[in-house]
DNA sequence: GTTAGCACTCGATTGCTAAGAGTGCTAATT
DNA sequence: AATTAGCACTCTTAGCAATCGAGTGCTAAC
């Protein structure tokens, strides 16, 4: 069941290449006379016939051309399709647009996210980087009104985490910020476990907020991923197999509810993977809300110690070379910039 | 062109309630039998036509039954639909799930924006709170590495601003933090105009970080709106009206590109309003992309002072009343979320 | 003002046919 | 042994006519 002819392995390529484009059924007569291979029909008709045998091809009907398998997809990432990169002007256009931003980790992603839909036409997915494990570096605590506070909690890799607490009983803001800088002082570069431990040794105010900064510590590290950003959903209908709609609400709604995406982004799935970028067809390894999707995934940043993840979700029929690239590319930026976050003077 | 007797009005009535159920154009014969009207189907018929006369109905096709047009949607809103509040028990289960919630602003969108989706079975957006003038609150500085500073400003009525900026050059943190609190003492409730004005009797860091600092009340004084939050957008989907997608890819595309939705919330159009909240049908007003569309908008928070939007867009055929009452019940909510939060202690 | 009755309209469904695209197979060719 | 021409076969699609039925408007009677 495995090794193919050149010749068969070049006909697949063609037809995967035209199907994609097109969305049409692509038979024998038609791939001879677009692509002057110097054959006739019967013999593609032929090959197309093992093709079919191998599981690579199929028939909507018996007298339609062939279409791809998911097998036929996967065997075209896996073995047929050229690594190519980003045209130069291209990257240099995208890396132009992220540095000519303000430094500013959520424009960032949205600008990631709106790229990648733009160049995939499909939706896109980002996640913000987050630590692997978090690491204390600045505590800020700003009085609200009476007993409530405003906790800022800036971790080492640059993300800010910010939540309104009820402490017992008013302090004033002078008490407050001596805490914080003490805290902060005591803290740099704990992690949550050594939080946990010097929280031990103190009392009263800076206990508490110690305790609530482990808390909170505790559950990034908990929580696997960064904010979710999306993008391009209206792309995802426009592909004509989502006319009938009753799929693509499937599938947006699984975009929607983010607690599929952390299933997806967090576990692994073995399947096809080309140069750290995973390709995952027909929905494999997922529920069954995707079955009639792809998505290509890929992480980013430093990895061990900050990361985030880049994704597009498109119908099977995907422009597979150009969405890789686009994610790679995308994927080395980000892990630039998170690297530049992350090397502190 | 104006007075129905009450007859007409009921009948009407009863063709949006069915229509808005059922999607399928209602019938004299079908309405007498399913309502127990004490009227033959002729007399029925006869009143469909002046109502058909005037504007509120049209036929889709000769034999076809009836359907409301946006006159008759409008007239509907306007006139016909009692104002209904929603149930004690549902408003307390969504008061309560607001409760039980962090003291999160960010979270409350969400929550807000996931209830209207759900109650109204169609997409909604919320933004959050903004206040009208920006008021400096508290600053704190925070050094990142090397000339690499985290600014983070907070606003009178909790707006919480964060941004990267980069000083000409290194400052250890010992000076950030005491600027950062001379800062905050000297500028404690000023607005941008104040601002500017005390920074011309500061120098050096202290005159360079309140330039940003106004720089980025001004932004804040300039942008209409905060962060906007989706979602539901699927259940724009599951509408009959959309299933030949091309509308709803329009209608969703617009929702994604926030640009279209500022000039929205922003321009208050002259339309059906039923306490405080403004419902536009047939996306009147706005650009073609929402012609099919109706949307549901309304204002909370303080007026003058700190305000947000909330608002729902679905097909025309849409459970007004529902929306409506939703809108209104979380709007009242939020409003009251947001008055806590100004009134200081 | 209401109703029964009737002719009429027009979309939806059904059944049929013809055209067309594409296949698989076989036998002849290179 | 690979290629090709030819042909029978299958199955979709478009088009067309016939029928059905829901729903209307109108008129005349109540």
């Amino acid at each position: 069941m495995d090794e193919l002819t050149e010749r068969q392995r070049y006909l697949l390529t063609l037809i995967i290449h035209d199907y994609i484009q097109h969305a049409h059924p692509v038979g024998s007569k038609y791939l001879v006379n677009e692509f002057n291979l110097g054959l006739s029909s019967a013999t593609v008709r032929n090959e197309l016939s093992t093709l079919d045998e191998k599981g690579y091809l199929r028939q909507p009907h018996t007298s339609a051309g062939r279409v791809p398998t998911e097998d036929g997809y996967r065997y075209f990432v896996g073995h047929l399709l050229q690594n190519t990169e980003l045209p130069s002007p291209t990257r240099h256009m995208i890396a132009h647009q992220f540095y000519q931003m303000p430094y500013d980790v959520e424009q960032w992603m949205r600008l990631a996210a709106s790229i990648l839909a733009q160049h995939s036409h499909a939706a896109s997915v980002v996640t913000a980087p987050h630590p692997e494990e978090a690491r204390f570096k600045h505590l800020e605590l700003i009085q609200t009104r009476g007993r409530q506070v405003l906790m800022i909690l800036v971790l080492q890799g640059g993300e800010v985490d910010q939540q309104y607490i009820t402490l017992t009983e008013p302090v004033s803001q002078q008490q407050l910020s001596e805490a914080a800088q003490s805290l902060t002082n005591r803290l740099v570069n704990a992690s949550a476990d050594q939080v946990g431990h010097m929280a031990l040794n103190l009392s009263g105010l800076e206990q508490d907020i110690a305790r609530l900064v482990l808390q909170e510590m505790k559950s990034v590290n908990i929580n696997p991923m960064g904010e979710v950003f999306l993008d391009g959903i209206s792309h995802v209908l426009a592909e004509p197999e989502f006319v009938d709609s009753e799929d693509a609400r499937m599938a947006i709604r699984s975009l929607e509810e983010r607690s599929i995406l952390r299933d997806l982004l967090v576990s692994s799935h073995p399947t096809s993977e080309v140069g750290g970028v995973q390709v995952l067809i027909g929905g494999e390894g997922t529920r069954d809300e995707l079955r009639q999707c792809s998505l290509i995934l890929t992480q980013y940043g430093v990895p061990g110690m900050v990361t985030g993840m880049l994704g597009v979700m498109g119908p099977m029929r995907m422009p597979y070379g150009r969405s890789i690239s686009t994610i790679r590319f995308l994927s080395s930026l980000l892990s630039d910039l998170v690297e530049d976050t992350l090397t502190e003077a």
